[in-house]
DNA sequence: TGAAAATAAATTGTGCACAATATAATCGCG
DNA sequence: CGCGATTATATTGTGCACAATTTATTTTCA
């Protein structure tokens, strides 16, 4: 006997174990251990991956349009985009139509790098261990709750 | 027409909206962003009502034990948790069984909490806006997909 | 028993995530 | 035209996530 003794809709005291989002929460670090020895040797970090994986299609964006594809804010993109420019990736320049933006484009090594990753997503779906019925149906209920949430 | 053209198994150049497992990232940041404004009046981060739910429980804990429920390490609690201690809410005593381990036993103010933290589980609910059934399948599909990688 | 192995926390360093703020360029509109 | 509002990026500060390492204690078993 738990609770919620007659009334129907009392507020229960809330406990961890009934926590839904937890378990979202600790699979995404999960999700970012498994990719990290599969990126150590691109010396990639999984955001980093995902950043070049959208260039790797657009070779050239602003800043502001990878934010919106990615959730992320300036803040968390700016030093990011500046580690990959460091490791000769990408490159940052003004927009010349718009000088507030930034262009950010993929270098020839940075391309050269998609060939180089080409076994990874074939190699973590291994890992990942559950169907693939189960992986699009995830897939879809996390875009439900991402599209609700920021609404 | 994509690719993999006769073959049947040739490895797709990996692409950024194929990806599976970052609306997954994302949908856990949201989660997180959705519970800020909420545990700000509590002065409290998401990891940190975490681990107070736990304790509102347990009453009493080591670290290692609070790493294995949340799949965190030390590197992660025990920073967390001298922030809950210096916020009173939580103490830290040298286990007297086990001079290595810590016991971290909550407060009567992070008892207090509790009842301060009442309304959020509701308030959230409401801001999740997916379907109580959907909730229970993302959360078993997390489970799932957990087991499967920390395996 | 006593030394090697295992275990629990803590520390250090790197990289996200995001709020708040700052700076600068562009836009809108009277 | 000009000036307030908006927009794009960058900066600062706090907190998480985790690898790698350190310290201290306990366990194991030869």
């Amino acid at each position: 006997m738990k609770a919620d003794v007659a009334s129907g809709s009392v507020e229960l005291a809330p406990s961890f174990e009934d926590q839904v989002c937890f378990p979202l929460y600790s699979a995404a670090n999960a999700v970012v251990r498994a990719y990290r020895p599969l990126l150590q040797a691109l010396d990639l970090t999984y955001l980093q991956y995902m950043v070049l994986m959208i260039l790797w299609d657009e070779r050239q964006l602003k800043v502001k349009d990878i934010c919106d594809r990615m959730r992320l804010d300036s803040g968390t993109l700016t030093p990011l985009v500046k580690r990959l420019e460091a490791k000769g990736l990408v490159t940052r320049r003004r927009d010349p139509e718009d000088e507030r933006a930034r262009l950010i484009a993929i270098t020839d090594a940075g391309m050269a790098l998609r060939e180089a990753a080409r076994e990874i997503p074939g190699e973590l779906a291994c890992r990942i261990g559950i169907g693939k019925g189960d992986v699009a149906q995830l897939r879809s209920l996390c875009a439900a709750l991402l599209e609700a949430l920021d609404a």
